[in-house]
DNA sequence: GCGTACAAATTCAGTCATCAAACTATTTGG
DNA sequence: CCAAATAGTTTGATGACTGAATTTGTACGC
């Protein structure tokens, strides 16, 4: 049973709601009578639904379409583009980042600061991103929409039920109740402040506006300075009991391979992490504050042939293969979505990777694997963050959905 | 958006006589304002729901309930013991088990065939599945009890939406469309017949039969002769997206480690399992035909503070660790309880088990993992099989309840 | 140019499940 | 033996959906 209190009528406008909004967000100028014939309901019922949400601002009602034959032409719904915007932010271990995300999906604003990098201590952090939230309302303000809620990414684990950062060992935080801080310091009380990790974010993001609404199931693996993944299932993410799960950085590959600093030994992230493939090739160490771009450097040694580059590359393949089969085995899922900087090395990982899929992955005989570079870049995260808020309006219009005067 | 379709009354109907039935199941002898107050739904609305139930024989009307205080008693509500019944099987590599479970979860009859391991060819297994199917009913039958469904537990990886067993390696048997065939064979076509792999449902019998309504969290290990594993998270089971979910067995614990049957290197199967640990401990190979008990044996030798045995089992507890390890890291969960072989081995396994875990586990800091030997035999799955069928019921009476005759 | 066919959208009575409140039934405490 | 308390039923109101009829708008045929 699905823990879920009891249900009246109320429920079933709620249900419908989502419905018809959903509907409307995914096949963009549909008329109400297309929508009534997709979704099962009555025109009647999608009119009065739909007026709702036209005067709750969250769809407009456009021209009439065009279509051929006879008959009354209907007028084409569309999300409205002034209607509650998401605001996404990202707290990255050397960038802040920030984006105003529009019902559809499109990023309208998107800032991104280059911060100090470790060594900030919380308090500084929390103020920063305060800051920033605070500039992202004005510019919410100016722009005449309203800000439907905050989504903020963070490279850490973040326990869901409480918005409380457990572990982040890459900022250098830890026990950090973000949920309650960032509410007390943005002022936003009134509106939802959601808290979530970094690597499963930018999966939902790839979900969401990763140009592929035919699959709803993938694993989205971040390559960022640690190694993270998010779980999406029937368009929907995993996140565990806690909210602790996609936490492959620190798989075992390699029980007897090198001591990583988790305590374990062979881990995925001291294995096939950014730094151990840039090692690996022979790139000079980036410095600590930032600056050097080895992902550059190993990206021309790459397209030069080198082979010191190409066998550490393929090697990290081999490893994220075995990480991969691992979690397909456990969660059967069919397609892996290489994003962050995986992403930009996938031509190069890609052949290793499915070599070791298709040795290890129980269901490869009948059920091959696909393997796909992300398409978005580094902002998958904030655009996840920000669409996390948005979903949250599509997914439950109720709030917006003031009654009507009558 | 829960991709359902639209919604009405009939669904408000549905979703609160799911509500008050699960209520009276996991609280019996609650009387009508108890539900009520549990709830959240009115005096009237239970009335009228339990009403319906009661002609439809889900729900039984006991005598007065027995309560100190002033004001009237109120009536007992129970589920009915003579409600439809859920029907269970399970096809194992040597044995073919059936049970009869009613609406509280009780087993009321169970049959148990040691059939021929192996060799058996899909057509004989499935004849004789079929005719326990019809033993059982008829059973059924005298007891005067209607078949709610048919459940079915098997040793390989089934196709949830298609209820084709994709693969069998330890019955032999790869692409039988059993949902199907035993459709067919058994005549049960207008009652759900539910197929599932049979660690899955182990897992799901722990959950509803092994006493701990409180966790609704949990990797449930069952090691009989392969090792398979069952998700449960927010009390339902996760099967992945096709149900090939939970295959554990072939995680690689050792990417060095000895080759496996399946392609791998090191899986957790190949030194974990069964098998592997009988030979480790030097315990006398059992003979193909069944027969030698080997397990037996060995905790035998256990007793005996046998050295071999020892080290065979604490190393197994190593492998097996470092495999939840990875489940842990993955979907976050706070318990593993150990079933099938491994819940007799628990306390030689324990400590070494536990101690992977802490050492590989990122969230153990904080948040401390629970090992447990789980409560249920042998018939876990059976019961499993059975019970599906009796959750089905009871999280979605309504097809039970025809309409009033008013 | 005009009527007819057709499709979109609105209106309105009907249905149904919930709720709130009043009412009946039962039991205890004073 | 009555007042207070609790269980369960009855009744009318509310709200959301449905279905059919109606209105509005557009194109095609003659």
């Amino acid at each position: 049973m699905n823990q879920s209190g009891p249900a009246g009528q109320h429920t079933v406008r709620r249900h419908n709601s989502a419905l018809v909004l959903n509907t409307i967000a995914t096949a963009d100028g549909l008329s109400r009578a297309s929508v009534a014939a997709r979704t099962g309901l009555t025109k009647a019922t999608v009119s009065s639904l739909v007026d709702r949400m036209i005067t709750a601002g969250l769809v407009v009602d456009g021209g009439p379409e065009h279509r051929v034959g006879r008959g009354r032409r209907g007028t084409a719904l569309s999300l409205s583009p002034t209607g509650p915007h998401g605001l996404g932010v990202e707290i990255g271990v050397d960038t802040l980042s920030c984006a105003l995300v529009d019902l559809t999906g499109r990023v309208r604003v998107s800032w991104t600061l280059e911060v100090e990098p470790r060594g900030r201590t919380v308090e500084e952090g929390l103020s920063q991103v305060a800051d920033l939230v605070g500039l992202a309302q004005a510019e919410a303000a100016r722009l005449g929409v309203s800000v439907g809620g905050v989504g903020v990414a963070v490279p850490g684990l973040v326990e869901s039920s409480t918005g409380l950062l457990r572990s982040a060992p890459n900022l250098g935080w830890r026990d950090v109740p973000l949920h309650t801080e960032l509410r007390a310091r943005t002022g936003v009380t009134d509106r939802p402040l959601l808290v979530g990790n970094e690597a499963n974010l930018a999966g939902l993001a790839e979900l969401w506006f990763g140009g592929r609404e035919d699959r709803r199931d993938f694993v989205h693996v971040s390559g960022e300075i640690g190694i993270g993944a998010g779980l999406v299932v029937s368009g929907e993410l995993f996140p565990g009991v806690r909210g602790f799960g996609g936490e492959i950085g620190h798989l075992s590959v390699d029980p007897a391979g090198p001591p990583c600093s988790c305590g374990g030994r062979g881990c995925l992230e001291r294995l096939a992490g950014r730094a151990a493939v840039l090692a690996a090739a022979g790139v000079p160490a980036e410095p600590e504050g930032g600056g050097g771009d080895g992902m550059a450097d190993l990206l021309g040694r790459l397209r030069d042939h080198d082979a010191a580059a190409l066998t550490a590359v393929t090697d990290a393949g081999r490893w994220l293969g075995i990480a991969m089969a691992d979690v397909i085995n456990l969660v059967d899922i069919p397609t892996v979505v290489l994003g962050g900087t995986y992403a930009r090395l996938e031509p190069w990982l890609r052949s290793t990777l499915l070599a070791e899929l298709d040795r290890r992955v129980v269901s490869s005989g009948w059920a091959p694997i696909a393997v796909e570079p992300s398409v978005l870049g580094s902002r998958a995260a904030v655009q996840g963050a920000a669409g996390w808020v948005v979903r949250g309006i599509l997914d439950d219009p109720e709030p917006f959905l003031v009654g009507p005067p009558t």
